[in-house]
DNA sequence: AAAATCTCTATTGACTTAGTAGAGTATTAT
DNA sequence: ATAATACTCTACTAAGTCAATAGAGATTTT
């Protein structure tokens, strides 16, 4: 039930490029260095959002990359899904990665009835949170964890 | 966010050993048969379910596996966490097996705060679900695609 | 004692993951 | 033009995981 480590770099770098979303571009070491993401590892990343219409990029000098649309128009589960794959535990119950499984009989097996329901308790979620909603808990969550120490200096 | 085959497996084993509870024991090759589990394999993961307190033994000629508990009280949660390990999609947001991520500040991470919303999510569900449950299915499932074919005969 | 069945440990081949490397292409400033 | 910068594309690799498979041993019943 696990997201790989280059699906959470995703995620991270995302967050990044929405939080500066006003910048014309920003550089991949740039955001690798604010995440502690591998350089190199990163660039593939970005890389593959490209191909999947979520980032849009800018070679040379003042190159790098931008988000390809608004915040709100990027959900997680986009995200997930083109650098993972399914998002259903088991791939019998995936819509668009859907593959039999060695079960006697698909219709009546209850696993699968089950895993519907926690696949549709992860989908509805992710489908809903876009890169936007990551954006307002990190202000969120600066505010709450930055502000007190603020106002104390 | 996939379970692997061996998970699966021991879900599949549970539900037969559910469905037969009423028997003083069932064979390994019994499961294995009705669910098209490779033998070896399948032995492997119950003897891990066995350790988890899940299921019981028996050796010798009238030998074979039962559940160590009513199936109500077996929830998918103990069975995927003991054989699979965290249900949260990251480390960084798991109960029992937490693990600090790479991130620059945990307590500021967005991708945390909405990581969590997705484990709770998965964990509300598969802790109330149990063999108990599994079962009811199974036989509700059976009754819809068995039912009307059996009156046709 | 023999047969059946679970038990424990090790091994294997295929695959995936995380990361590294190198050469190449586009863009900008000078 | 040319150098510097930054993305691009392909390939590689070391480590780990997954899904089995295998062999020898222990226990129980007949």
């Amino acid at each position: 039930m696990k997201l790989s480590l280059r699906g959470e770099y995703a995620l991270r770098a995302l967050l990044v490029l929405g939080l500066n979303h006003t910048q014309p571009v920003l550089r991949i070491q740039t955001i690798s260095q604010q995440q502690n993401i591998p350089k190199r590892f990163l660039e593939q990343i970005l890389n593959d959002l490209k191909s999947a219409g979520v980032v849009e990029s800018k070679r040379g000098v003042a190159g790098g990359y931008r988000l390809a649309r608004p915040p709100e128009d990027i959900s997680l589960a986009t995200v997930i899904r083109h650098i993972e794959g399914a998002l259903a535990p088991v791939s019998c119950v995936s819509e668009r990665f859907y593959e039999k499984c060695s079960c006697p009989d698909e219709a009546k097996c209850a696993i699968r009835s089950v895993m519907k329901q926690v696949r549709d308790a992860i989908v509805k979620l992710v489908e809903k949170l876009t890169v936007a909603d990551l954006c307002e808990r990190a202000r969120k969550l600066q505010e709450i964890h930055a502000g007190p120490v603020d106002f104390m200096i």
